[in-house]
RNA sequence: GCUGGCGUAGCUCAGCUGGUAGAGCAAGUGAUUUGUAAUCACUAGGUCGGGGGUUCGAAUCCCUUCGCCAGCUCCA
């Protein structure tokens, strides 16, 4: 006998050998229908699962987050049936479920078009109907082999002479209706759960993700338990894609790049380089606030010193080929670090000059593969946020923290929500164990000090450095690979990084390696998707649009104007010969913070009409109360 | 880089199986002087991404090249 802990702390004792739909039966037989799996000690069970030992059990039921999985595991099935009856000649890849859906990959005679996506999709549905059960059976390896074999699945195949390998004996095989597949299961009951689903895009990729694998045809699709989910789904999907910074980009004219110039490589128009020209002021009052130096490093440098830094060797693919300057190499660099330790070397450093900070805004070009460029967030040429901390060892704690005090106050003030992830050596790695453990240990000193959760990346770390590295999460729940901070056990060591120590011998230096926006290109167009266009006050490259009603108003505009800008106010008068109603729909497509509309009314009052982007009309104010508003909004950097 | 799709006026897009381009918005001009998300009229604007080919004739078919999009891959 077996006993099992049920949610509500009963136990319920069953025979050894019991599957989970027996128990289901057993302990919940009017909602036995509903249960597609359950959880036994944490560990997903199938159904058709035999229980040989006892723990805690919670039941999977349609309906449930948790169980998602396995209904859109169940769907991938479904359609992979859907897609045989279509591609009779189809070879079958994976099919597993993703974050949001699942996809099934294809060896098929043509790519897949549109038609054929709608037609798959009609297809799943009447299977759906048919409520067909999911049915496992099993197979000693050998036979599973042969018979996949002889049906030409050459990829099932593959993975289960993988499975052999790792030593399994039996694999198991989900059928259901005229579809049976190499699976590991769980499945719903019947495919007649399945009811919410859609098919939404197509795309190549290669078996197991290797290039010199044949590519196959992937189906992407998601499903839900309910029209409901699927519809936010949906409809988060279409929000996306309205905030996508390439498409903000053209409506409120903020950047271009140019084919003839060269794919990768951002020209920044006024209003966005205004943007990226108040974060990287606010960015060097935050460093000089932490006794940073600020540096500026050449573009270009020879061969020898990226030779010395490894660069040549370990990142040459990425880097560009060299210009012939003199008869001699020239390089663009591809990062600063090489020119921050050139700079630190140009005299002796005592132990007590340390710790050294350098930052720099510094343009770098890397070579990205044509079809990884993305808008703003993949290009070939970017500006890092760039800083090198010099110190000795027992510095290192104190360093780090400053660094995410730093990090703190930068995320915190552009409304982002962060994770915070130690990484640590991974298995291929430079260096001796002693510095390994010194720097990973401070780096934890720092976060346990620091006080806040964080989470440990085993292994994640670079081959040079462990590593601090911190997500970002935006208005949208996305998660972007934010700050990082490394302490680099490589570059000291290559170029020969010392100081003298308080006992006169010299001794190599701990280079603190970090980035805190990362790339202004990359930080910047995730922003523009953070806050969709719609910059609040103290970033907006126009603050308050000012808008007559009649060309009688247009003078007394640009006489408020004036006084508006002489305050510090980014502030643009729209004195077209044009309908209030259609320059208040302009100004709030431009998702300008603050309009001001002047009509003979306030111009006899002395007030001001004001309207908010968001709020609306605000009524009438006086001018000095409106100013006094927004520099509060501004100085608090107040988010909308 | 790979696979697939796409590339028509500044923007969004139409243009059936080849017969040499069209709309809306934007722009320019004029009228209108307007009160909280689009006033009206007229005008101008394109060697249909570039190059090559097939054809009497190519935006449409083929090849090639560049770029964009979705994935894959990569991400020191």
């Amino acid at each position: 006998m077996i006993s099992l802990v049920l949610p509500d702390g009963s136990v319920v004792e069953a025979r050894s050998g019991i599957t989970v739909d027996e128990l289901a039966e057993k302990i919940l037989p009017r909602q036995k229908k509903k249960i597609i799996g359950a959880l036994v000690d944490d560990e997903i069970k199938d159904l058709r699962d035999i229980l040989t030992a006892g723990g805690s059990l919670s039941f999977l039921m349609t309906g449930d987050q948790t169980s998602l999985d396995i209904l859109r595991h169940s769907t991938s099935h479904l359609m992979a049936e859907a897609v045989l009856q279509v591609f009779p000649d189809a070879v079958l890849g994976i099919g597993p479920s993703i974050a949001d859906g699942f996809y099934y990959d294809f060896k098929l005679p043509r790519p897949l078009e549109p038609e054929d996506v709608t037609r798959i999709e009609k297809i799943m549905e009447k299977l759906a109907s048919k409520n067909v059960t999911f049915e496992r059976s099993e197979m000693p390896i050998d036979e599973a082999i042969k018979y996949f074999d002889s049906k030409g699945e050459v990829f099932k195949v593959e993975l289960i002479r993988d499975l052999a390998e790792k030593g399994e004996r039996v694999i198991s095989i989900y059928r259901s209706g005229g579809f049976e597949d190499l699976c590991r299961g769980p499945h719903l009951r019947h495919t007649g759960q399945i009811k919410v689903f859609k098919l939404l895009s197509t795309a190549a990729a290669y078996w197991r993700g290797d290039e010199k694998n044949p590519v196959l045809q992937r189906l992407y699709g998601t499903a839900f338990w309910s029209t409901e989910e699927l519809q936010a789904y949906l409809d988060n999907l279409e929000k996306i894609k309205e905030r996508d910074h390439r498409r903000l980009a053209k409506e409120l004219d903020l950047y271009s790049i140019h084919e003839d110039v060269g794919a990768g490589l951002i020209f920044w128009h006024p209003r966005l380089a205004m943007v990226r020209h108040l974060v990287e002021e606010f960015w060097r009052s935050e460093h000089l606030k932490r006794g940073y130096g600020f540096v500026y490093t050449p573009h270009i440098a020879q061969e020898v010193i990226y030779q010395k830094s490894g660069h040549l060797e370990n990142y040459a693919e990425n880097m560009y080929s060299p210009l012939l300057i003199d008869e001699k190499p020239y390089y663009l660099k591809p990062m600063n670090c090489p020119g921050h330790i050139k700079i630190f070397q140009t005299r002796r450093r005592s132990y007590r000059d340390l710790p050294i900070r350098y930052c720099e805004l510094g343009t770098v070009y890397r070579y990205e593969r044509s079809g990884t460029l993305h808008g703003m967030l993949r290009v070939r040429g970017f500006t890092q946020d760039d800083a090198h901390v010099f110190c000795t060892p027992d510095q290192i704690a104190d360093e780090v923290y400053g660094i995410i005090d730093l990090v703190d106050t930068l995320m915190t003030a552009f409304g982002y929500s962060y994770t915070i992830f130690l990484a640590t050596r991974p298995e291929k790695s430079l260096g001796s164990d002693e510095e390994w453990e010194v720097a990973t240990g401070a780096l934890r000193q720092a976060l346990e000090r620091w006080g806040k959760p964080y989470e440990l990346d085993e292994g994640g770390g670079v081959f040079y450095a462990p590593k601090i590295d911190i997500k970002l999460q935006d208005a949208l729940g996305r998660e972007w690979q934010g700050p990082t901070i490394q302490v680099d056990l490589n570059l000291p060591k290559r170029f020969d990084v010392t100081y003298i120590g308080p006992d006169n011998t010299e001794h190599e230096v701990i280079m603190i390696h970090r980035a805190v926006l990362g790339s202004m290109e990359r930080f910047i167009g995730g922003l523009v998707e953070h806050v969709g266009g719609a910059f609040p006050m103290w970033l907006a490259p126009t603050q308050t649009m000012i808008l007559p009603i009649t060309d009688g108003q247009n003078e007394y505009a640009r006489e408020l104007s004036n006084r508006l800008v002489a305050e510090g106010f980014r502030v643009e008068v729209d004195a077209r010969n044009e309908k209030i109603g259609y320059k208040i729909r302009e100004a709030q497509e431009m998702k300008i913070p603050y309009m001001i509309i002047l009509g003979a009314r306030e111009q006899e009052s002395g007030m001001i009409a004001v309207r908010h982007r968001k709020q609306g009309d605000l009524g009438a104010m006086r001018l000095d109360d409106f100013m006094e508003r927004c520099k509060d909004e501004v100085i608090r950097k107040v988010l909308n």
